[in-house]
DNA sequence: AAACGCTGCAACCGCTTGCGG
DNA sequence: CCCGCAAGCGGTTGCAGCGTT
């Protein structure tokens, strides 16, 4: 499916029949041979070389958001998108900045799945996109709950693993993690003191992190203190199943203000002191596909809920 | 089956940045 | 320092495709 733009063609350009729309398979084949034998770079000489009716910027775009070889194609993973959550709350919309934390994916398509998918559901749970209230519920719900989704699959697949490998006279413990029946807070499985993400088809990997220490046995979350973020190797707590992911917030005077962050507020301010429950909706969603939207609309009627009930 | 609405995303626009003369 | 050009970047647009009525 292409998008295709309305084509308006100034007098200057009509002169010079520069192409404007939807590239041919013709020019996506000129462009790519042509950068194949000459290389990237100088791209208004390059649109000329390569014999294309195109400007450089246009040759420049379709190249490193269409036809690079390297570019990833498909549903952004959960992983990417938990890195995209987070790398936002860090820098905000610069795209091309956490687009270099994403092999394989573009700016365009970063700023893509922003717009639609974030931006939309902000819309219907009626918060203002980028405002501290939307900030709060992605960082406080949405965030881990993609976590989970993460811990959750990888749990799964290594139980998978063990199931083929072990005796299955010995193994006792249930072919799937456990899944509370009542809203539990957020689920870790013990060995999650630490996230540390590969990021598929890459070599680069990567950490997913969050400035939060998430206890399984309280409710609490608490934010970990400079000198930890400063220095992961702190991170880790060996006695107690907590999850400790790390990251250091705001430390380029970007677009949010994580000082400020408050976990209650996450209740939009009808109960100062109540702790973040990491809720999960009735259901194992946890062994739904991975399906790329960012969260379902149970989830959101989840969060619904705990705004208008205040927990 | 036609009309309509919604969504995803490729491509464009305009501004900013970097750099050489 | 200024100017002009090229490249980079973020915001926006608009259409194909798909689902719904």
């Amino acid at each position: 499916m292409l998008g295709v733009r309305k084509r308006i063609c100034s007098p200057r350009e009509e002169e010079s029949e520069l192409r404007r729309g939807p590239w041919t398979l013709e020019e996506d084949t000129l462009l790519t041979h042509y950068i194949t034998l000459h290389g990237e770079g100088r791209w208004n000489m390059l649109a000329r070389g390569a014999g294309l009716k195109r400007t450089g910027k246009s040759c420049r775009l379709r190249w490193l958001n269409y036809l690079k070889p390297d570019i990833k194609r498909g549903n952004l993973t959960p992983q990417e998108q938990l890195l995209i959550l987070e790398l936002h709350s860090k820098w905000g919309n610069r795209w091309s900045k956490i687009a270099q934390h994403l092999p394989g994916r573009t700016d365009n398509e970063i700023k893509n799945y922003w717009r639609t998918k974030v931006q939309k559901e902000a819309r219907q749970l009626n918060i203002e996109a980028n405002s501290k209230r939307f900030l709060d519920a992605v960082r406080s719900y949405w965030m881990p709950r993609l976590i989970q989704k993460i811990e959750q699959a990888s749990y799964s697949s290594s139980l998978t693993t063990l199931d083929s490998l072990a005796d299955r006279e010995v193994r006792s413990t249930p072919s799937h993690p456990p899944v509370h029946n009542s809203l539990p807070t957020l689920l870790c499985p013990p060995e999650s003191r630490f996230t540390h993400y590969s990021n598929p088809g890459s070599e680069n990997s990567f950490s997913v992190t969050s400035p939060y220490l998430l206890s399984t046995n309280s409710n609490t979350i608490s934010q970990q203190p400079d000198e930890i973020l400063e220095n992961p190797s702190l991170l880790g707590d060996p006695v107690c199943n907590n999850l400790i992911l790390s990251d250091t917030y705001n430390k380029e005077g970007s677009s949010y203000d994580m000082d400020g962050f408050n976990v209650a507020s996450v209740g939009m301010g009808t109960h100062d002191n109540s702790p973040l429950e990491c809720q999960v909706a009735e259901g194992n969603w946890v062994f739904d596909s991975m399906e790329d939207t960012l969260w379902n609309m149970d989830d959101m009627w989840v969060f619904r809920d705990l705004r208008e009930t205040g927990i």
